[in-house]
DNA sequence: AACTAGTGCAACCGCCTGCAT
DNA sequence: CATGCAGGCGGTTGCACTAGT
């Protein structure tokens, strides 16, 4: 419903030549995208396949850039997006998937099947952003100190998938050097821990049974997963079979 | 009918990472 | 090792639409 209502809304702008949202730039077109520029990307998608997203402005006679044609194939022009609300098991899903990855709207929309990074994105947004802050409010108004109530922020493992190359020293063996991780981040001791663990493919020792799993940081101290978060990655196991194919999945 | 505030979605922007040179 | 480029991601913005007054 929403893509035809889009569709002709773009129509009409093309028709009234103001394209309002049209923001113009030095050279590549900006705005809302028109139904003959949709053609033309899904026509080249579908002749050249996707990727080499530098050749599709070019090869689709688009006057776009590669990130403008790539994310408006990922997030409109794919087949098999699936368009209007959520389902509650989609948002159940979500939830759970947030509280486990945290901003990862790529990861989590990769569990949802049809729904892109965008939507999830948007939708936490608008939808689960309001509901935080309305559960804040309630908490207030019932003169219930913020510390003393149970509404905590997610605890987020904030795993960092990468591809390993054979040049890798992590594939030999060797302890990742902390210093090439990130100019902000720092690498402590358990995230050393946790990476060791994965890759030596230990995903024995990570059992979600609440007696080896990975530690979660609380009040200074760690503690392990509590069951919920135990059901979700079991969910995952039972289709990736190990740890590592679930993040790199 | 006119105005305003709120909402939802598409698209842009800046940053990060991997790879090739 | 430095640099440039492409792909990818999350945060944010812009704007059409809707509901309320």
């Amino acid at each position: 419903m929403y893509q035809v209502m889009t569709s002709v809304k773009a129509a009409c702008v093309m028709m009234e030549g103001r394209l309002s949202g049209v923001r113009k730039g030095a050279g590549v077109r900006k705005g809302a995208w028109s139904q003959s520029e949709d053609e033309l990307l899904r026509e080249c998608v579908q002749l050249y396949g996707e990727g080499k997203w530098h050749l599709v402005p070019q090869r689709a006679g688009l006057n776009r850039c590669r990130k403008s044609c790539r994310l408006r194939w990922l997030n409109y022009l794919k087949p098999n997006i699936k368009r209007g609300d959520f389902s509650e098991d989609e948002v159940d899903l979500m939830i759970r998937l947030h509280k486990l990855l945290g901003n990862r709207w790529s990861l989590i929309a990769g569990r949802l099947p049809g729904r892109t990074s965008n939507d999830v994105k948007n939708y936490w947004n608008t939808n689960m952003r309001r509901k935080v802050q309305s559960h804040k409010e309630n908490n207030n108004n019932n003169n219930v100190k913020e510390s003393e109530t149970t509404w905590k922020p997610h605890q987020v493992i904030k795993p960092v998938p990468r591809a390993l190359t054979k040049a890798s020293s992590m594939v030999h063996g060797k302890s990742m050097n902390s210093s090439k991780v990130g100019v902000n981040e720092t690498v402590s001791a358990e995230s050393e821990n946790w990476w060791e663990t994965l890759l030596d493919d230990k995903e024995e020792n990570i059992t979600f049974n609440n007696t080896t799993c990975f530690p979660v940081e609380k009040d200074g101290s760690f503690e392990l997963w509590d069951e919920e978060l135990d059901s979700i990655a079991s969910e995952f196991f039972a289709e990736a079979e190990t740890w590592s194919d679930f993040l790199l999945n």
